[in-house]
DNA sequence: ATGGATATGGACCAAACGGTCCGAAACTGA
DNA sequence: TCAGTTTCGGACCGTTTGGTCCATATCCAT
């Protein structure tokens, strides 16, 4: 039930989801769900931390290791999120960017989770650059740290172009001119 | 008292932002503001168009032009919204940014909107890259259209990140990196 | 089978929402 | 000064919101 609830966060955002539309697509009613989860707003940093478990990391990660090296891995990740926005799907992009824009400057502990989940990311990204220096198709000339949180905030810059350019093709350029700096 | 809505939906979002909230600090009633703007929707788009024509391309063009160099120009403009990020405010971030992420994929018209805003960006950012390119601080080898994409797509993600991390060091090398596109 | 605990549906609640409407006030030109 | 028009404040409306509560199922160990 959580998935759905995630699923819903991640699609509408938080003011957008009603109670009642939680409740439909998680089939359950309201006291139940607040035995379970507790009020809206608990139930949300639930679906937060879900997503950072499961998207933002394990997802993600499993692009990367599929992948004959880190630097196409990386490239992979890019495409793999451009192909979601670009899909007949529902852009919604990526949770944790779509709720630290949301909800992060009045909201603490969204803001803690959000940021969290950004940090993952980036910690993904850290270690392909890291084996991508050591294996040699990453250049070493800038610090893996540094270049793994480039690559995070223009991974969520992209996603916010594409929520309203859906022209492949110059979206694409974009991740071309981003994957430059790994040479 | 646009600007006054402007800053409300700007800062709070526009389901967050609620007519109590817009008739203060607006300082009319509600019957004065249907008159004048229309419903909520309506004024929000209202809101959008204003910040379009104001922030996202009189503001950033004279930051450009208050440099000595269109490199420099594009460098001033990212310190400025990192200034804005990490300074006392509100963390608002870019008002087209919020809204594409907030209302696209749901709302047609504020993607228009929002599309809108992103490309006043980019076509900002392109008479400083075609400029900086022939004055000669700026390579020539890549399109300056695809450049100016790119800057306004890392500008975005820069917004993001910084919503939720607010060390200056690391937010400086990300645009250290960006920057190094241009060269 | 039965008693106690757990889980569930749905009635119910006060508050806040976006939006309408009308009487009064303020301004206008003559 | 006064009619005509515009603007305004605030009462009011139906709906929806997040949240509570209880009576009833369902379940499980005895």
């Amino acid at each position: 039930a959580l998935e759905k609830a995630m699923q819903l966060f991640w699609a509408k955002g938080y003011e957008a989801t009603s109670l009642s539309d939680l409740t439909a697509a998680m089939g359950l009613s309201k006291s139940s769900l607040y035995d379970t989860f507790g009020c809206k707003h608990e139930l949300f940093l639930s679906a937060m931390d879900r997503y950072n478990e499961t998207v933002a990391t394990r997802f993600v990660a499993g692009v990367i290791d599929g992948a004959t090296d880190s630097r196409a891995g990386i490239a992979a990740v890019f495409c793999c999120f451009l192909d979601e926005m670009l899909g007949a799907g529902e852009k919604r992009g990526c949770f944790a960017n779509n709720s630290a824009v949301e909800l992060a400057p009045h909201d603490a502990a969204v803001a803690a989770r959000a940021a969290a989940g950004l940090a993952h990311l980036e910690e993904t990204f850290y270690r392909a650059v890291r084996q991508g220096q050591e294996a040699g198709d990453i250049a070493t000339g800038r610090d893996a740290r540094a270049l793994a949180r480039y690559l995070a905030a223009s991974l969520n810059g992209l996603i916010v172009l594409a929520k309203t350019n859906p022209e492949r093709a110059a979206l694409e350029e974009v991740v071309e001119i981003t994957l430059a700096a790994l040479d």
